[in-house]
DNA sequence: ATTTTGGGCACT
DNA sequence: GTGCCCAAAATT
């Protein structure tokens, strides 16, 4: 019979049949082009059976228009998919399309132009040309690789090519990668991280279903450990995927992954130019790409021969996609190694609680590496209780912490202060007349960016010029900053110690690859005394002379009342005063704090773990969340504040009643306006024994709403805003 | 999502 | 009857 059931790429069509043209094959998976209406359309031929929806006959099907040359989406793949749009309540075709997320990637072959040197020598040679001619003998690579090797800028390159002394070749789009060699280097590891090592290469060659919690203190070495399985499934001829929360971060993973295999990864990630993108896709989808690196969106990827997944720093809330697909990349790649059959790894320093829950149970199997590498000692921690020790007016670095910072300034050591709030200051305000400058389309604040001379919003990336005078009143000199952002704590700092060499480190300041290397480089090779910095430099970062690290607000991230809140505070301070003392000399962690008997911020205090998620445990309890209960939340949304109230007030009048399942709403959203659209939401709380999709799905979807109107389920929401 | 279609209404 | 606007229907 050829018929085939095909998932068109559209989020408001359901599946549609279509006829197979004579002597055309294509088995499920397969990816073609198809008519609909007076258009053409992407679908995914889906399995016979699986997909509802009621026959139409044969005669009046049209036929399908292309099929594309890539290889059918595995079968593993699609259950995955299935499984992510039944789970998150999302259209099945959006969560399809992140399987195929480079629409340019399914074409035939292409080309595109390298460059190496054609022999010649140029008119005038200067110090870079020959630098850059030195350099590049036997190089050949796109201008921008090129002036990576040749440590020089496009410009001169280009204007060899204009000499002739480079000379342009075409090359196929989709050239291998350089591969990884699982025996480059052998890295000398400590016993506990052998022995774990062990138990994983024996689960990458098992060839099954199998999860475990890596659970190791920072500085621990867990990368170097989770390396040997990787180097495990290279041998054994199969991919590997590392994902990482923040990929605009990496430099520090990227050194050490070429140090172990002698090449880079493939990298896979939403700022990838569309040619590196189809290049990626195709080595992934081939079977060519060894192991692939890559953000949370990697993880739909078609891998033709996956044998490892990697979730490193897996507590990480950042792998909670927080729009469209409103997936937890750190549950879904669990969910994709047990359909492929394979070892999947979670490590974290800070596991979230319903990790380790699993292992209590027993689902995942839990390795621990419980010391630093090389002897050094986890950092001793202080706290400084702010209503005691009062930084003086418009200063926020107490007594106490100021004295550390200039002991280390003496002694020629590293000092981080961190403080997860970008800018100048969060909000302004006009003293004459108490304005406060907002957002024209989001309910909040605008954040002052000295550095760039702006007021932003860092909800929808409005921004505008700071202004002489007060909108309002007209008076000028009038504008008062409150509130500290990091940029403040550098000032602060700058007066305090005009001698140190202070870096601001944000996704403002290093927000490209080369910027973090040169701060990373800066750091190692010691140019940098006192860094300052948000969550950006929590993780990852290995710096052995830095030996202070200060929290400026501990309390900053408890505010608000969101059910994670005490979970991300504790993660996020363990995480970066794990940046202290990771060398030869001992750290210090030093944390400013309103409330130094609060669970979190006295279990971090002590150092003591169990009791932070001993509390934490019986928070989750008392509020009916995971792993005890579970939370969704419906978040209605239009332009017209009016339609979204309605919309809002239909949902809720026809609300179920269920023993097991507790509805609280409609109420605005904590952002009841937010990139131009008001928002009403719903916090849905289920005990365990409910069938939450279900429920969601049958209220929903027995509602009709105005076509200005979008409904967003998110289940186990991270962000409660 | 996008395109087509059809009804209601003003205007000729 | 014709043109225009908007809502509803259909897309295999």
């Amino acid at each position: 019979m050829n018929r085939v059931r095909l998932l068109v790429l559209n989020a408001a069509l359901g599946p549609l049949d279509y006829r197979l043209p004579e002597g055309v094959s294509a088995p499920p998976g397969t990816v073609v082009v198809a008519p609909l209406g007076p258009r053409k359309v992407m679908g995914i031929v889906w399995d016979e059976g699986r997909l509802p929806g009621d026959a139409i006959a044969f005669e009046r099907l049209r036929p399908i228009l292309e099929v594309l040359p890539v290889p059918p989406l595995p079968a593993p793949l699609r259950r995955l998919i299935e499984w992510t749009a039944d789970y998150y309540c999302a259209p099945l075709a959006s969560t399809a399309r992140m399987a195929l997320a480079s629409g340019g990637a399914l074409g035939g072959p292409a080309t595109m132009t390298e460059y190496r040197l054609s022999g010649g020598l140029p008119e005038r040679m200067t110090a870079q040309r020959l630098a850059a001619i030195e350099a590049l003998e036997g190089e050949q690579g796109t201008m921008r690789e090129l002036a990576g090797i040749a440590g020089v800028s496009e410009g001169v390159l280009r204007g060899l090519v204009n000499q002739g002394v480079i000379e342009p070749v075409t090359v196929n789009i989709d050239r291998p990668y350089p591969p990884a060699d699982p025996d480059f280097h052998q890295p000398a590891l400590s016993e506990a991280q052998g022995a774990v090592a062990g138990t994983l290469v024996e689960a990458v060659r098992a060839e099954k279903f199998a999860p475990f919690l890596l659970d190791g203190v920072t500085g621990s070495g867990k990368t170097e450990t989770y390396f040997e399985p990787v180097a495990a499934a290279i041998r054994a001829g199969r991919q590997v995927l590392v994902l990482l929360p923040e990929i605009a971060l990496t430099e520090n993973f990227l050194a050490r992954f070429a140090a172990r295999f002698g090449a880079a990864p493939v990298l896979w990630h939403s700022s990838l130019k569309s040619t590196e993108r189809r290049r990626a896709w195709r080595a992934i989808s081939d079977g060519s790409a060894q192991v692939v690196v890559g953000a949370r969106s990697a993880l739909f990827l078609p891998y033709a021969n996956l044998g490892l997944i990697v979730v490193d720093e897996a507590h990480e809330i950042s792998f909670k996609q927080d729009d469209g697909v409103r997936y937890n990349a750190r549950d879904v790649a669990v969910m994709r190694a047990r359909f492929e059959g394979l070892p999947v790894i979670l490590a974290s320093a800070t596991p979230a609680l319903e990790s380790l829950h699993m292992a209590d149970m027993g689902v995942y199997t839990k390795l621990d590496l419980p010391a630093r590498f090389g002897g050094a000692s986890l950092p001793h921690v202080r706290l400084i209780n702010l209503t005691e020790e009062k930084p003086g007016s418009q200063r926020w670095l107490a007594g106490p912490l100021i004295d550390a910072l200039r002991d280390r300034l003496d002694k020629g050591e590293q000092s981080l202060l961190f403080l997860n709030r970008r800018g100048y200051a969060p909000l302004t305000l006009c003293r004459n007349c108490g304005h406060r400058f907002k957002c024209p389309s989001c309910s909040a604040w605008l954040v002052e960016h000295r550095l760039s001379a702006r007021l932003a919003c860092h909800h929808c990336g409005f921004e505008t010029r700071v202004p002489e005078a007060c909108p309002e009143c007209g008076e000028s000199d009038c504008l008062v900053a409150c509130g500290p952002g990091v940029e403040r704590i550098a000032a602060e700092v700058a007066e305090l110690f005009p001698e140190a060499r202070v870096v601001v480190a944000t996704s403002d300041t290093l927000n490209t690859p080369d910027r973090a290397a040169e701060f990373i480089a800066m750091a190692e090779g010691k140019a940098i005394d006192i860094i300052i910095g948000t969550q950006l430099v929590t993780k990852g970062f290995h710096f052995p002379d830095l030996t202070l690290v200060g929290v400026v607000d501990a309390d900053l991230g408890l505010e608000g009342g969101d059910l994670r809140a005490g979970e991300r505070t504790y993660a996020q301070i363990a995480q970066v005063a794990g940046r202290a003392g990771r060398g030869a000399k001992p750290g210090e962690v030093l944390i400013q704090t309103r409330h130094p008997d609060a669970p979190v911020i006295a279990a971090l205090a002590n150092g003591d773990r169990d009791a932070f998620y001993a509390a934490e445990t019986e928070g989750r309890r008392d509020a009916g969340a995971p792993p005890f209960g579970r939370w969704a939340a419906i978040i209605l949304s239009s332009e017209d504040e009016k339609e979204a109230r309605e919309a809002a007030q239909r949902l809720g009048d026809v609300r179920p009643r269920l023993a097991d399942v507790q509805i609280l709403g409609p109420a605005p959203a904590p952002l009841s306006l937010l990139r131009g659209r008001y928002r009403y939401r719903f916090l849905v709380n289920a005990r365990r024994s409910a069938n939450l999709q279900a429920m969601l799905r049958d209220w929903i979807g027995g509602v009709n709403f105005a076509p200005g109107v979008r409904v967003g389920v998110d289940i186990d929401p991270y962000s409660f805003v």
